[in-house]
Formats: structure tokens, sequence, C-alpha cells
DNA sequence: AGAAAATGGTTGCGATAGCAATCATTCCCG
DNA sequence: CGGGAATGATTGCTATCGCAACCATTTTCT
């Protein structure tokens, strides 16, 4: 197999890429600890309420946050002793427990969603222009068909 | 302050974002598991393979891995131990510690590096069309100086 | 109905990595 | 020169999260 190297803009992006993500996301988690989440407490809470009832089986809660359903458990731990969150037991199948989101939670939501969609203006989408954005969600979207597809 | 939502545009860019980032470098890392590597060796490998005398100060290097002190020491114990790199007391500075790249570290570096190309190929880049690969770079290269500029 | 398989969730264990504290060495300033 | 500050690295502690093992419940198949 012939190595096909990256071009110098090739190289660019993916180094761009690589390089400029997890600091991103550093920063945009920096700015949510002021309200005591980190992006995996806020990424639960928003989950949640955009959901029916504001609540979802702990099972496709962990499909969607992209966890094990271990990692869920350990996870509920911090924001069931917040009280951000419930645990609900269903009545109808035994092997199920839901999640669903305190009132508590819901107004720390109101509260810091705002600030969330400021950091991540600021540090992302008002940086780029139109043709960048557009950009970003053709390119990202056809990553993420190409990973589900395999 | 009057918050300003997401367009429908910038919304799409921003969820393909962070849903895809978290899968895609799962997948890459995948690929980089029958070398024995994970991203945060193959990283300090590449990035010592590319130092002069392809050995780097550890706190050097710490930073360029975004990894504190400690992250390091504790990176290092592994790939010690694999003997893919070595661990050299400076003769000059009682403080400083080098980390330089094995013969064996190379030899593998050397190996799985095609293979990494050819995942970050078929995974991204090979997915993006000219205009997408341009942005990318330029829009992370934006983002990305807006953060060191903070 | 009853055994085997599938599903949902938790727990023990191990790996990664940050923070704060610590220690050694070197630098700097009086 | 000598003492305090800065620098480089390590260690203890903690938190997150995946895997494998486990348990309980439900489903499926005969």
């Amino acid at each position: 197999m012939a190595t096909k190297w990256l071009s110098p803009q090739e190289m660019e992006a993916w180094l761009a890429f690589i390089e400029t993500t997890g600091d991103l996301m550093k920063a945009i988690e920096r700015d949510l600890a002021q309200y005591g989440l980190d992006r995996g407490d806020y990424q639960l809470l928003a989950i949640l309420s955009e959901s029916e009832d504001q609540q979802m089986r702990m099972c496709d809660l962990a499909d969607r946050l992209r966890l094990t359903r271990s990692g869920l458990t350990r996870r509920m731990e911090g924001v069931l002793k917040k009280k951000l969150v419930t645990r609900i037991q269903s009545t109808e199948d035994g092997r199920v427990a839901f999640a669903q989101l305190t009132t508590k939670g819901f107004e720390l939501l109101k509260t810091a969603a705002p600030h969330h969609l400021e950091s991540v203006r600021s540090l992302m989408i008002d940086l780029l222009s139109p043709a960048e954005i557009k950009a970003f969600a053709t390119g990202f979207n056809k990553i993420s068909a190409n990973l589900s597809a395999e």
C-alpha cells in the first residue's frame, strides 16, 4: 500500500481540528463550571429537558450521551445528589428505570443555557463565516453518516 | 442581555460538530489499538519523532500534548514500560528530564503511522470537499487563535 | 409451563488525568 | 555569598468512564 500523504491544505485542516477541539471543549466547560455543572451534566439535563415528560429510560439516555450503561449509572450519582434529576422505577417493566428532570434541574438549566449559548457563540460560531458554518455542518454530517454506516 | 439564539444553520453546525467529534476520535483510536497504542501514546511518539534528537524536555512535551506535568509523568509510565521511550536525566540542570524516543518506539511509529494516516483519510479527510477542507483549516485556526488570545 | 436467551441496570476493577502538596534544583536579588 | 522565589518533576487523592461480571426481570421458544 503506497502511503498517500496529506496535502498541506489537508494537513492544516487535520492539525487545526485536533489541536483546537480539545481546547475549545475545555473553554466551554470552564464557562459552565460557574453553575456547578460539567459538560456531561449539562448535556444530560439538556437532553432530558427536550424529552417527553422530561424523562427518559436510562438505557436510551446512555445512548444519547454516548455513555455505556455503567457510565451513566455513575454520572447519575452526581446529578441525583444535586437533586437535579430523580430516578423513577418503571411499574410496567421491573428492569427499567427512568431519569427525570426535577424542577430544580430545569431551573438550573434555564439559568445556565443562555450563558452556555453565549460561550458557544463567542468561542466558535461567531468567529466563523457563513460559508464556514455551512462547511462545518455538511462536513461533520458526512463524517457522522460515514461512522454510522460502518 | 437578550439571548440571541442560533440560526438553524448555526445549530446544525454546532450539533454536528459536538456529536461527531467524540465518535470520530473513538474510531481513530480504535484503529490505533491494533498497535497497542492509544491516541495519547501515538501523539507522544509522533511529537518526539519530529523533535531535535527525537527528545524533548518533559515540561515542553507536556505543553505540546496538552497535559499537565503530572499527567505526562503518568503517561510516561506506560511508554517507558513498553520501552518506546527512555528517560534521560539532564546533566546541565538537575531538575530537568528528557523523554527520548527509542529505536523500538521509532520503528513502531513508522509501522503505525501509515495506518493512522489511512484512518484519518477514510474517516475524515477523504469525505470532505476541497472547500470543506479549506473551511475546516481556516475555521479551526480562527477558533484556536481566539482561544490563545484570551 | 419451564428453561434458555435477551434486556436493563449496578458493581468491582483498572486506566487516564487534574489539582494540590511536596521535594529538589536552580535562579535572582540584596 | 545566602536566602527566598521560581522551575521541573513526582506523588497522593479524587473524579470520570469503560469493560467484564453480575443480578433481576422479561421475553422467547419448545
